[in-house]
DNA sequence: GCTAATTACGTCGCTCGTAACTATC
DNA sequence: GATAGTTACGAGCGACGTAATTAGC
């Protein structure tokens, strides 16, 4: 599991599109998808249904989603903490 | 930022060691140290203080300590509660 | 046959570990 | 000179992108 994969999760779940995420994320979809496949892999279970028009969340993922943006804003939240202590008022 | 550099991040902060941390890390001090320089140098400062003895926590340390822990947490919480969704509570 | 995702595959970059170096006591 | 951290450097792994493939409409 790596900071990536979750930002390329939480991009596809918000565009339900690879290749949209993909191009928001200024990559190709090839290892855009691989980073899904991988994160499903490392849960041991699918996050999204694969459908004609794109992808649609399951329900493990919608639950992941949460946890996903909390990680994310908690990092945003850490850098921004250390400037703050830094750049010292 | 990776969480990879995040769990270093915390090991050093929690035994105050580069050595000890790398052993409780199954990994040797240069990858260890290297991790820690990456961060300081990302976060634009230093967060440990280099002694004769070891690293002691700076201001800007402790501060980063505090929401490293609660993301390896959160990640923890997410895998949880995937598995949780799916086995089926 | 179009649109979308995935797999194959070669290349480049990153990260490891060993070894050498620097610094502090 | 011992202990601790860092830098040099070569090797192996991983992640990218292009191209080819598979699947559903």
């Amino acid at each position: 599991m790596s900071l990536t994969h979750i930002q390329s999760f939480v991009a596809v779940a918000e565009e339900g599109h690879v290749g949209r995420a993909a191009r928001r994320l200024h990559l190709t979809q090839p290892p855009l998808s691989r980073h899904i496949l991988a994160l499903e892999d490392e849960l041991g279970t699918p996050l999204f249904e694969r459908t004609a028009r794109g992808m649609r969340l399951l329900p493990a993922g919608e639950a992941f989603l949460h946890h996903a943006r909390r990680i994310l804003a908690e990092v945003d939240a850490a850098v921004h903490t250390v400037r703050g202590v830094t750049s010292g008022h």
